[in-house]
DNA sequence: GCATCAAATCAATCTTAGTTGATTTATGTT
DNA sequence: AACATAAATCAACTAAGATTGATTTGATGC
């Protein structure tokens, strides 16, 4: 049944209910250790891409792929000024995922009775 | 300096505070379609091998090959009682990474002031 | 219009991770 | 002890994803 109509969880509040196909993407996204680092940086702020290119050291082409990644699967926006293109992280992406884990946990520690 | 010290969020205050290193390996373990099948069959209860091979329709070395590598990641804890294992979720890596999210989550919306 | 700089794209290569079927280890049964 | 079943391991193969360097697109300034 899986209730969660209590508010056991405020922080899981914002977002309603996500199956694993919508964390799938994100997931797969952060499970890169490159990547990783940049979510990590851009958990302090937005950044424009030339920031992140010397923050990180990176080469551009490298860089390039792991934002368009990241961006594909819904986990930053980002937005062009000139000839600068800044990327943030998103927060709901951030959110669904919490949500996502939290029903996770809610309900597993049933002890199985199974097989003998 | 991110504080976080006023409980903004007391979802997340199970957990003390998380680095990315010990996020990366469970988001890693996370990252693969059938695992994802196979902690979500876990969120609803613990389980022996037998029961997940024919619930998921699996090879048995395949999903043998998974679960082990989420459980080394710590999302799996696993006990065995007669010739049977029992696999189940832990609750405490599925805390981490949510506190570790929702401190990502905390300070990113500052906008970039920069390159121009 | 030409030169310059930021960022994205592309094709080729390299690296890592997942699959498969057979074998092994371990527990329980007769 | 011999057999049957549950699960882990292994080696060979396959597929997916990341890296690299070169090229392209697009915006700005002269």
């Amino acid at each position: 049944m899986r209730v969660v109509d209590h508010m056991a969880d405020p922080g899981a509040l914002a977002s309603p209910a996500i199956q694993s196909d919508q964390a799938r993407p994100l997931l797969k996204a952060l499970a890169d250790p490159l990547r990783l680092r940049v979510i990590e940086v851009l958990g302090g702020g937005e950044r424009c891409v030339c920031d992140l290119t010397t923050d990180l050291g990176l080469a551009q082409s490298k860089l390039s792929f792991h934002l368009k990644v990241l961006k594909e699967a819904g986990l930053l926006a980002d937005r062009q000024e000139g000839r600068w293109i800044y990327y943030r992280l998103r927060p709901e992406a951030i959110e669904q995922l919490r949500s996502w884990l939290a029903e996770l946990g809610a309900q597993c520690s049933k002890p199985a009775t199974c097989c003998p």
